[in-house]
DNA sequence: CTAAGTTAGTTGATATTTACAACTAAGGCC
DNA sequence: GGCCTTAGTTGTAAATATCAACTAACTTAG
């Protein structure tokens, strides 16, 4: 009766839990800033952790469930959701044997809601200091959090990610300042709009320009059709 | 009674499935070929899938559980083992809500056992045309394989993954004609060990050489504590 | 109304890297 | 010993990156 392929189905009280948790990002007063929110019952209660939620019988996919934990927990909808990972053992949830897939999700600061979700006095923003943030956080919660901060990082090289930390229009040179505040260094203006032009996923609002005390900036906003393209070489 | 983290835990019945499934390549006659399993129970009985399993109680990780069923089901031990992402909606098995976590295993193809594990009769190697397989495929394996490959191929492009294809002992050239046979394109000689200079994760195996008709090649194996290594540029 | 200050956007000169091919090296084979 | 084959290196032209200077377009001060 063996069946090579899976083994028989494990009896319901063997089954793991299975989680959603999403990492969250957006850029605020000029750092990355990631939103977590404090737990009110053990284990961990009191400890700030990643938004998330156990898989429901309603939910139609991980995707679809991390998307109703954000519009839930945060009232974000349809921002940028990418899976980074999925992180389980025996032991790191006290509850039972418990896995966990971890998204990333990057948001523009203009689409925040003034209130976060049903559980707003629960919820709050923290900048990103390192690859970490300030409290300690619940379950292995430090370790995913880290884990996409490293993912982000590493795709602002050689990606168009960051157009999803903006608004949806924007200038070069705001474009450029997001590059720049992720990578942690200086980019030459020169080189940047030459890679911004070869993949060519931005189109200019045509007419519209920000006005400054100065010359004003093309506004652009990304192509109707749009998903993160990758550069020939870093940026 | 609310619970902003994850919700109450959801009762045993109402837990979803969850497996691990791997797919395993290596390099055989000149070609990819992925490793798979013929189902002997439903669903999808008879059709040949990638090797998995439910994650079972006595599992200590995801990664651990990706390991046993790659002993049972092929008898191999610690090869490069990275994990690809999860797939799971309340469809892709008529058991009920499922999730995969999806690995990818690479194996030396001298490394491989004579016999495959204890059901060495259900499994065989397929070679990778395009970006699948001739036999269709179980549940939704078709897709996963197909992101294996794409993982694979694309990391080929900038990191020394390929060497996990090759015995712990080989020459240069052998290792050009695994990156040339995964990209499908030739590459420049000189560029090339320029590359895998740079990055130094290879130690010649002093005094050995491999001997043919003609001028002998240096042999060499990766340095003790290699860990991927990206390049600066693509290969 | 003009000059100064500021940021947007472009251009060009120089340094570096890549692509390509020719070259030398070292073995077996006849 | 000469020839064939593949290993490994070197050199050169073309392409690309880097860096800084330049022009453009606005506001504000006087």
């Amino acid at each position: 009766m063996k069946q090579p392929q899976t083994g028989p189905v494990p009896a319901p009280a063997e089954r793991p839990l299975l989680t959603v948790d999403v990492t969250i990002l957006t850029l605020r007063d000029d750092s990355l800033q990631a939103l977590l929110v404090r737990r009110a019952e053990p284990p961990h209660a009191g400890r700030w952790a990643l938004p998330g939620g156990f898989i429901r019988p309603d939910d139609i996919s991980l995707e679809g469930a991390a998307r109703r934990v954000l519009l839930d927990k945060a009232g974000i909808e349809t921002p940028y959701l990418e899976q980074l990972g999925s992180y389980g053992d025996a032991k790191r949830d006290p509850r039972g044997w418990s896995a966990t897939v971890a998204y990333v999700a990057l948001i523009a600061s203009d689409r925040l809601e003034p209130r976060h979700g049903r559980n707003a006095d629960a919820a709050s923003w923290w900048p990103i200091v390192g690859t970490s943030v300030a409290p300690t956080l619940a379950f292995d919660h430090a370790r995913i959090l880290a884990a996409a901060i490293g993912r982000v990082r590493a795709k602002v090289e050689y990606t168009t990610l960051p157009v999803h930390l903006l608004p949806a229009k924007f200038t070069l040179p705001d474009l450029q300042r997001v590059y720049e505040q992720l990578l942690d260094r200086k980019l030459d203006k020169s080189a940047f709009r030459k890679r911004i032009a070869e993949v060519d996923f931005l189109e200019p609002v045509e007419g519209e320009r920000r006005a400054a005390s100065n010359r004003p900036a093309q506004l652009w906003r990304v192509k109707p059709d749009h998903r993160t393209v990758f550069f020939d070489r870093t940026i």
